[in-house]
DNA sequence: TTGTTACTGAACATCTCGTTCGATTATTAT
DNA sequence: ATAATAATCGAACGAGATGTTCAGTAACAA
């Protein structure tokens, strides 16, 4: 990719996400974002369709940092889901999340949260698949499987949603404790 | 109220609704609101200022006759806090929203489900707090007040869109009965 | 160097918004 | 019934945002 290219659809994105931690998504406008990126209009059209595919491709690099790979290197890719430290996929998500990594709680923090909360959690689901043994013991255990990834997913998203909304108070062990306790 | 001014707000807010169960709320313009419901558009910007307090007083009026006023006959009110019956308040609301009363379940089935739900569980939590006795023996028990109201409401509402969306299967008292197991 | 590709910046037609105003119609009070 | 009041109509308006176009300029890759 041509390195304009780069810098510009870099610039573009760099400056919906801090627009983004401002204001509503509904009340930013295209001048606004070009203006702040220090593009010309039509250049972001070149880029993108229109201001809903830049949120929706901002909302994918996010969440493919995030959940796909979790560390690049030379030494090649580790992979969230072969998280095998002993505390489980879990508190890591939590620990990124308090790090700020990606401006991910910047944007899960702002008036845009439900926005950024919808897809945590639609990506949440794949990964919930892989952790229903979570629920051995729980009365929910006898429900149908689709019931129980998206309570997974479910209630890590409120969980996460109530840690932010009252400020990030408990550690991201404790909060993890909650939210197996409230599973 | 001047019959007049009922007649235009009723049309107003039944146009809406309409467009509401097939369009996305952001792509509906007023141009549409006011040719569905016939009226001028001066008239609908003396009722409301704009499209969105529109849904607002929509959502309110909605929630306002699902929460606050369970039947309202000529003998007097029956608030729903005070079911007495021995189901309980949650078998109560799926069965309201399974019969489609006041539309909700239409709106809670369109694409602007995400805005309905939202607004379903704000008004849950100040139902949650008469009800945080469902948690006794469970272990989400220990945690802070603020946490378990959310947590009803986060539950109700997770499980309530699961049932919608995977096409209201159950019988109201088997989706109560999957919400008390998940709680 | 040369050909290609991306960016610029201004102009544009189009759409939507929210407001205004004079004329008309319905409601209420006398 | 009549007069005063209030709501609606419909058309028009300016403002602001959208997405497109195009000729000129600068960066890149061969």
């Amino acid at each position: 990719m041509d390195r304009r290219q780069r810098k510009s659809r870099e610039a573009i994105f760099r400056a919906f996400e801090e627009l983004l931690k401002k204001r509503d998504f509904a009340n930013i406008t295209v001048a606004e974002i070009i203006d702040k990126a220090d593009v010309g209009r039509a250049t972001f059209y070149a880029h993108f369709e229109t201001k809903e595919f830049l949120l929706k491709e901002l909302c994918e690099e996010l969440f493919c940092h995030i959940f796909d790979i979790e560390e690049e290197d030379d030494h090649g890719h580790r992979h969230i889901f072969d998280c095998e430290g002993e505390d489980g996929v879990f508190l890591h998500l939590f620990k990124h999340i308090e790090k700020n990594d990606n401006n991910l709680l910047s944007l899960l923090s702002s008036s845009n949260n439900e926005i950024f909360l919808k897809f945590f959690k639609d990506n949440l689901k794949k990964l919930s698949q892989s952790q229903l043994d979570l629920l051995k013991g729980k009365s929910v255990e006898k429900l149908p499987e689709d019931f129980r990834v998206n309570h997974i997913a479910s209630v890590f998203t409120e969980v996460l949603e109530w840690w932010i909304n009252t400020g990030l108070k408990e550690s991201p062990e404790e909060i993890t404790e909650y939210f197996y306790m409230a599973l």
